[in-house]
DNA sequence: GACCTTGATTTGAACGATCAAATCGGTACA
DNA sequence: TGTACCGATTTGATCGTTCAAATCAAGGTC
């Protein structure tokens, strides 16, 4: 029976099991190190109390939070950025696996800023931060490597392309796949409304497009460029329909910009998939909700990489010499569908 | 200048304002049993050197983790949730003021189980846990209750009515105010679109839709229910239109629900807002993206409130006498617009 | 039988903070 | 002059854990 109080301590199973705190630790730890005789009788002890360590003595003792700070100002509402909330979700799932959680923190301000980080690593609250989204001058990066605070991106680092310790989704190769589904089924020309050129992520994933349709022989449709916004989507859209004729097909480079051309394709009377292909990027509930064809992000396993990268930093070891990209996973929605090629 | 190490401990920040650990610290917690001048020497000290003390050390001496849990299941893709993460965003940007951090977990399954919490509580990795949608037979209250783990909850605890560490949106508020907000409009009929009885969250917001009728003077339109999904949403949309004519609104129990309906007049040729009047419910991105007018739910407000439910639990103070119901607010999109009554 | 080795276990110290009790230098009062 | 008292500050102890060094028991060697 647990002592007085209700925590139980390393000090209450040593008792319990006639072992001194040292040989309880070790049974944890090092169970080499222990008798197995003695280590039997001490897991005993440690089941029937229900004994586990405190997080806290183990962090002042260890000088590790087992914390890793993850930045959430975009996950705010009318921020439309639909990957984040999921990909913290998946890091905070898999972070158990690597014995530390997630802290999710904000700045007040809109833009991402230091000031938060600073306070988070100012405590210790955490070991490490977890970026994601980095632009071109975005501050950040450069700071936590100026101060030694271990981090990892979820995207690459433009600005530093010494940095390695990044985790990346292939736009290319998921437009590319996207083309290669579209050229499958059938559909004679495949279009693209991707962002206005400039933002790295955006022309990678149009060159896939491009790759995409040299290596399949399919024959490129027209393109059109908008914000990440439904109404510049749509309007963007409109643009493109009248160029679009049936058993044409577009590849987006996001759900948000593949939901405005859907939604224009139905405004017109033109049903999307079997006239009109249409195919997003994310795999973003929204997209889910309305069944259109996607290029799924794999949040799971980009956290688990993430969180890996993470570990071999804070062990001290090396960091890869390179950065890594992951393959996302063309989910078959309603948008796309399969046409006959005699027509 | 810090001593080798790159950590700035009390102890560096004593040796610096030459006095003892001791003093330090009654600065930053017991500011008035320091001598005015050597407060100042030591407030200069503690700047100079940019202290802040250790988290973890203050976690073990407190016995106060400063965290809390919060499961995240339902932030997974499909849950179609999305009233969670904005949720998880507002709690994590208030959380600081409150001296304390959000830690998000979650269990294995897709049920909401015991056993990530269990885990969570044992290592005292929190101090206490905020749940949400409670449901008939959910098993997280009483074990939480049982074990006499501090916890408040977004949503009422329907199953034990003695329980009022609860903070919840006043949902027949909301909806009466959507029924009023459509009847200045000048709309002539005003609808429902909710989910099967039975449920306690969408039987509060029906009965607002029927008390705001009722109080409003406008005649109660057609109504209909299904399921939390848009497809349902849209079948549901479908069987309504045949009894919606022009000048008439309909609320909606959920923003899905609204963007089904939005999306049936829009595939039947009828314009949102200037033919048929769509209030949806939750303030969700999907409504603010199709600028649906939407019933917004204050979730700053509410994390604040269960923050300072769960500052009060902590510090033994006793409960309030009752949960707490707070005002969403109305906002106007383009899916009602004004009407002229003289039609 | 004294001495060394090996393996298992225990004791001491430390991580960084804060509470409680002890100390210190002054003042006031008898 | 002694002492009681005061505010300001310091010292000691503690939170629960784990590393490093000390101790202990058993066996082997000369």
């Amino acid at each position: 029976m647990p002592r007085s109080s209700d925590r139980v301590t390393i000090h209450d199973v040593a008792q319990r099991a006639a072992v001194s705190r040292q040989t309880v630790s070790n049974v944890l730890t090092h169970p080499t190190r222990v008798r197995p005789e003695t280590l039997e009788r001490v897991q005993a002890a440690i089941a029937e109390l229900g004994y586990q360590p405190s997080s806290s003595a183990q962090s002042l003792r260890s000088q590790r939070a087992g914390a890793v700070g993850v930045e959430i100002n975009t996950l705010g509402p009318r921020s439309h950025n639909e990957t984040m909330a999921p990909f913290l979700g998946s890091l905070a799932m898999r972070a158990a696996e690597h014995g530390s959680h997630m802290v999710p923190f904000g700045s007040p301000g809109d833009r991402p800023m230091v000031q938060g980080y600073q306070a988070m690593w100012a405590r210790r609250l955490v070991d490490a931060f977890i970026i994601a989204d980095t632009h071109h001058g975005d501050p950040r990066p450069a700071w936590l490597e100026e101060n030694g605070i271990p981090f990892a991106s979820f995207g690459r680092v433009w600005d530093d392309p010494t940095f390695t310790g990044w985790v990346d989704v292939d736009g290319a190769a998921g437009t590319s796949a996207a083309v290669a589904h579209c050229a499958e089924l059938g559909y004679r020309t495949v279009g693209y409304l991707g962002w206005p050129s400039g933002s790295v992520v955006g022309d990678d994933r149009r060159a896939g497009w491009v790759a995409g349709c040299a290596g399949t022989g399919v024959a490129p449709g027209p393109e059109a460029s908008c914000d990440q916004d439904l109404d510049d989507a749509r309007a963007a859209a409109r643009r493109l329909l009248a160029d679009l004729g049936p058993s044409d097909a577009v590849v987006c480079a996001s759900d948000i910009l593949a939901l405005g051309l859907h939604h224009e394709l139905l405004a017109a009377g033109r049903e999307p998939g079997s006239e009109v292909g249409v195919v997003g990027f994310d795999g973003s509930d929204t997209a889910l909700m309305h069944h259109l064809t996607t290029v799924v992000q794999p949040l799971d396993q980009i956290a688990d990489r993430i969180l890996d990268l993470l570990d071999d930093a804070l062990s001290g070891r090396a960091r890869p010499s390179a950065g890594a990209l992951l393959h996302p996973v063309l989910l078959r929605g309603d948008s796309t569908s399969a046409r006959s090629r005699s027509r």
